[in-house]
DNA sequence: GAGTTTGAAACT
DNA sequence: CAGTTTCAAACTC
């Protein structure tokens, strides 16, 4: 198993299938509610929530009531025009790993997506003075005591199978 | 809550 | 590809 892929959590109890596509960090409000219709808040101004500052369209989600963004445009009313960005953002993450190059934060704050998502920087990472001290391995990371593995789509579809 | 810092995303 | 700018979140006060 190659687990460099976000585009899935697998974790101890149960498989849940995934509502969105992964794209880069998984927020640690995603991660305790996995995959449940957490409403993610942004706030975005100048994106139109059509680019990957906005947080709900990074992860494949429209922006609703709770958010506070301004001429949102990540709404059932641009679907096309949203999709078409959407589409764009899957091809460009299909192969997207976890990576970071950080200058300042030590990768030791959320501004660092390794840090953010719980797994240890990789020789992937461009960081300077790395002090990420994730104790668990690549693409793992726990809340809690639960424990989470990145793995991709395809092989938790498989493990799923199995499971049955 | 306002202002600052940060680094990914976007742009050139 | 590398350097720069833009952006919104993380962070600080």
């Amino acid at each position: 198993m190659k687990p460099n892929h976000c585009d899935t959590i697998f974790n101890d109890d149960q498989f849940q299938t995934p509502t969105r596509q992964q794209k880069r960090v998984i927020t640690e409000t995603t991660i305790k509610k996995p995959f449940q219709q957490k409403q993610r808040q942004c706030t975005c101004k100048k994106s139109q929530c059509l680019k990957m500052y906005c947080d709900c369209l990074a992860f494949g989600e429209y922006c609703g009531s709770e958010c506070s963004c301004q001429n949102c445009h990540n709404d059932d009313k641009h679907l096309e025009q949203r999709n078409k960005v959407l589409e764009q953002m899957v091809e460009k993450n299909s192969s997207a790993q976890i990576k970071c190059n950080c200058r300042k934060s030590n990768c030791q704050k959320k501004y660092c997506e390794c840090y953010n998502a719980g797994v240890k920087c990789s020789e992937l990472c461009k960081c300077d003075d790395c002090k990420n001290s994730v104790k668990l391995g690549y693409n793992q990371f726990q809340i809690g005591n639960q424990k989470f593995i990145l793995i991709p789509v395809q092989t938790f579809e498989q493990l799923k199978s199995q499971q049955k």
